[in-house]
DNA sequence: GACGTAGACAAGTGCAAGACAAGTTGGGAG
DNA sequence: CTCCCAACTTGTCTTGCACTTGTCTACGTC
């Protein structure tokens, strides 16, 4: 505070940090050249280089060497919010995706549900997953109550779940092993009963 | 100009992609070639291959020796190979991917396996996978022993299951849960005990 | 001391161009 | 029909150049 005395390289990082927030540089782009960079301000590649040094500390932005810099997005994050709307996956790919919903109620959680929600009351949503008409997944989830009550079963239907509840993520865990599929589920998906099938657990 | 640079081969693998998806390229049929590629974008040869390189780490197309590439499989089987192959969109990102083996052996099969892989001798192998050395999920997989043969630690640590193992994904079920992080996991992935955790089943 | 400029060098990356090996395909000779 | 060969293809290597970040030294300013 004493020395708020504009302190050039800090002022430099200030300008791009708005320039990231702007969208001119979109999120895993790269960024001009520290030496491009240190034309468009005037200032020597050390100062530009202090900033970006800066940016980093704070994770906005990332470098390789021989490559440049660029916007960082913080890859936990991102990976499960892309973990999350396969559909947009499918959307990118130009296949249209749908979903439908099968079951949309309260109900008292199962056990294993219960014991990490705190809560036995949930909304309890069974979804199936069709890309261009077909049916490839079927997905239950559980929301505990009081974050439920902002969901609609429209809203649900048109969108995701990450997108819809006001809660960020802390880990992954995820355990891939298979089962056998039950006979609903079969009929649903439109595959033989008992075909071998994915299984993933994700927490 | 202030804009970003672009990276040529990067770019390429857009316009390829985007004409993947535009039906230009239809499903299982072929590519032109890389040298005809080259021409069309005024580019090398090994830039050209490099884009491909990317879209074959992505699951979009496919290659085989003295004959060309080709787009792989129908969207649907391509989303299940994306989801598994996480790792290709970090490295997309510029994120650096790395798996560590935590567990390589043979065991007998929990019930729930045993019971779709019709056999209770399997590979079980537990993986911790990291972006940028920070560790965001653990993966367990079991493969029955007549196609665990092929795999070897090291190459299971180099790539992914799908790209390894010689059979093809019928369909899929997911089912989207939650479950407290154990000790062992929480240890692994670096966060508090007990942290609430989606939980996915893919068969 | 902290901050700034200027310059130099090493190491890594992207790309062009070329060469050769190895695989596939198709046609022609026998 | 089989066999062989030419004309493709991808897979892999090299050399060279331009450009980038990573790091360092030297010097000036406050």
């Amino acid at each position: 505070m004493a020395g708020t005395r504009d302190v050039r390289y800090l002022a430099i990082a200030d300008a791009l940090r708005a320039r990231i927030g702007d969208d001119e540089f979109r999120a895993g782009r790269l960024l001009p050249s520290e030496s491009e960079l240190s034309k468009q301000y005037g200032a020597s590649r050390v100062t530009v280089r202090k900033s970006l040094e800066a940016l980093r500390d704070q994770g906005l932005v990332d470098s390789r060497q021989g490559f440049g810099w660029f916007v960082a997005a913080d890859p936990l994050r991102q990976t499960l919010g892309r973990l999350g709307t396969l559909e947009g996956q499918l959307a990118e790919g130009g296949v249209n995706a749908e979903r439908r919903i099968i079951e949309f109620g309260f109900v008292t959680a199962p056990r294993h549900v219960a014991a990490v929600l705190g809560t036995t009351a949930v909304l309890q949503v069974r979804r199936l997953n069709l890309a261009d008409g077909a049916p490839f997944a079927r997905v239950t989830v559980w929301v505990p109550d009081d974050l439920a009550g902002e969901l609609s079963r429209t809203l649900v239907e048109r969108s995701s779940f990450y997108e819809n509840l006001p809660v960020t993520l802390g880990g992954a865990t995820q355990t891939i092993g298979a089962t056998a599929m039950s006979e609903a589920d079969a009929a649903l998906l439109e595959v033989p009963i008992g075909s071998p099938a994915l299984r993933c657990e994700r927490v």
